[in-house]
DNA sequence: TGATGGGACTCAGAAACATAAGT
DNA sequence: AACTTATGTTTCTGAGTCCCATC
């Protein structure tokens, strides 16, 4: 399968898959599924995993004991006093209002502030908390200046802290986190993830989310569910007078406090551990597992989509089409969303407005996806898919389903009974360890660790670009590129400076002919300016590689795929085989202990 | 049998922050 | 040595996936 690119808004120029997927992993690693697992840790750059199940966990018990300190509640507000100014006048606030207030005046320079639906619902719940009879009743005539100058203000003194004094409190406030930085999970010290409460504020949403602004109201004790062990002793309350909503022991979950998502009632918000700790590493190594297995199933799971391509019966045919495009392009599984969010598509909630057929064979994908991201993709497909994708769309309305007869939980259904616990997101793992070992295995050459090191990070962005892992194009950037390129002329300059004299030089040489003390004579000698003349050449190419390299990368998003779709076995691999040294990575090194 | 909704977990980019590199 | 700036890391919290119970 070809992905021909057609160059989308961001990410563009350089998507491609190989059509031999399977290839460089599946002949080094399990041959067959049940037997491989002595044969697959004997090559270098194979992985060394032994699957050691706990025989304790029946898959519902998670921990024995649990303890820990609960969670950090913000600090209460803390009036500033300064006055916005309504109608050209200072308007007096209580805190409450103020607090609100200072919410939006604060976000004066990014865009939610210019957007209608941010401003309308940051209004109207401001407007509740102002009460019916306040003098404030119209936007339009609102100020908030004063409370956005003296923000600034506030901004540019903690930056004038000296080192000593921000040193200070930094160290000060870690003291106060200390004791709920850590929890016990069976008698092991682990690192907590979020043990801070989220502070109010108004509400981001990404992309057009239609309840962008609105307050997220403060969470008290009263709103928490702690869950800990029976044994453990429950944490005591942080702010007096107030006591938990409900404290658990259900030791089927991970979780060690959680509270209703004030934004959407029904959605919950859980403080978890961290990603260093054991319960989080092994179900990470489980899913890397996960993607490991499909290899060995992937060829019989083709064979069959492939087969249905043509069925008589639309749902085996959708559930064919939905697969292949999953496989192929690691398109995300689509659960339906609700009126209330922001409109985005995965593969089974596409819509026929986000796929056009360009004939004989191509398809072109343009659709936002998680988080908004736009996908936007041209790709050669198989014939049969092709005409199906066609037939899906024929007489369809804008907005209307692509595959009609699908959802998430069909799809899945199907893919379990190809592989026992197989879903739409191990494709995902999946198409990241392919590509990862294959890259890896092609490019990586005899050369300095920093050459290694480039080719690693060739792999992770051909990750990235495959899971449209994008940012924003960095705010310095151009300035940043123009820097680099003043960098260069300046070299070039110096270049054709050290060429010139050396040429002259090399004219006089052959005046005077060979003779050597006119040439000691001279501060330069020619081989002095010729080795400096290699110096800036070399510079002026490191320059230019370093500066291609940045532009190449400014909306791709490496993180991502690092820290969630990086089999950490493979790079550790990899490392070892290429005598790359692991700590190089934070990230790995911290992963190595773990896995 | 399938729709609906709740629950728990992974995955996501931005922003804040810390540190290293460059001047 | 003292800044400034580039880069790497952590924090934050929103947005998905997928499972299960219920009707």
């Amino acid at each position: 399968l070809k992905i021909i690119n057609a160059g989308g808004a961001k990410a563009d120029g350089h998507r491609h898959q190989d059509s031999d997927d399977e290839k460089p992993l599946a002949a080094r690693l399990g041959i067959n599924s049940a037997a491989s697992k002595t044969g697959d840790a004997s090559d270098s750059s194979s992985v060394e995993s032994e699957p050691k199940d706990e025989p304790e966990h029946d898959g519902r018990k998670k921990w024995s004991t649990l303890v820990h300190n609960g969670v950090v509640f913000p600090p209460p507000y803390k009036p500033h006093g300064v006055k916005m100014l309504y109608n050209g006048q200072p308007v007096d606030l209580t805190p409450e209002q103020e607090e609100v207030a200072t919410m939006f005046a604060v976000m004066k320079d990014t865009e939610y502030a210019s957007k209608e639906t941010f401003i309308n619902n940051f209004f109207t719940d401001w407007r509740k908390i102002l009460g019916k009879t306040h003098v404030i009743t119209k936007f339009e005539l609102c100020d908030f200046t004063p409370i956005y100058e003296w923000h600034l203000s506030e901004k540019e003194k903690k930056k004038q802290m000296t080192s000593e004094e921000k040193k200070a409190s930094r160290e000060e406030k870690s003291q106060q986190d200390e004791k709920f930085m850590w929890a016990f999970v069976d008698g092991v010290k682990e690192k907590v993830g979020n043990f801070r409460v989220e502070p109010p504020g108004l509400f981001r949403g990404r992309g057009e989310h239609p309840k962008m602004g609105r307050l997220k109201r403060r969470i008290r004790p009263s709103d928490i569910t702690i869950n800990i062990g029976e044994e453990a002793p429950v944490p005591v309350c942080p702010i007096p007078g107030e006591s938990w909503k409900e404290v658990k022991h259900d030791n089927t979950v991970t979780w060690l406090a959680c509270w209703n998502d004030p934004i959407n009632e029904k959605d919950i918000k859980y403080v978890f551990l961290a990603a260093s700790s054991s319960l989080k590493g092994q179900s990470d190594k489980e899913k890397y597992e996960k993607a490991r297995k499909l290899k060995d199933y992937i060829r019989s799971i083709r064979a069959n989509y492939t087969k249905d391509f043509r069925s008589k019966d639309q749902r085996k045919k959708q559930i064919a089409v939905a697969t292949y495009l999953i496989d192929k392009l690691a398109l995300r599984a689509g659960d339906e969303k609700d009126e209330d969010e922001a409109d985005t598509v995965g593969c089974c909630t596409l819509k026929v407005e986000n796929v056009t057929c360009l004939p004989p064979n191509k398809l072109q994908f343009d659709f936002l996806g998680k988080d908004s991201i736009r996908y936007y993709n041209t790709v050669e497909v198989e014939l049969a898919v092709y005409e199906a994708i066609k037939e899906f769309c024929a007489g369809k309305k804008k907005g209307g389903h692509v595959f009609d007869k699908l959802d998430t939980t069909k799809l899945n259904a199907h893919l379990k009974d190809l592989m026992p616990g197989l879903t739409a997101k191990v494709f995902r793992t999946y198409d990241a360890s392919i590509t990862l070992d294959t890259i890896l295995n092609k490019e990586t050459t005899d050369g300095t660790v920093d050459e290694k090191a480039k080719v690693y990070q060739r792999a992770n962005k051909e990750v990235a670009i495959i899971c449209n892992h994008q940012r924003a194009v960095p705010k310095s950037h151009d300035s940043q590129m123009n820097k680099l390129n003043e960098k260069i002329d300046e070299l070039t300059v110096e270049l054709e400076k050290a060429n010139k004299l050396l040429s002259k030089k090399a004219k006089k040489r052959k005046l005077v002919g060979s003779d050597g003390d006119a040439k000691r004579r001279r501060k330069l000698t020619p081989e002095m300016l010729q080795k400096k003349l290699s110096q800036v050449e070399t510079r002026i190419v490191e320059t230019d590689n370093h500066k291609n390299n940045k532009e190449d990368l400014k909306t791709v998003a490496l993180g991502t795929s690092k820290i969630n779709y990086l089999d950490p076995r493979i790079t550790v691999a990899w490392c070892k085989t290429h005598e790359v040294p692991i700590d190089r990575d934070k990230h790995f090194t911290v992963l190595n202990k773990l896995f």
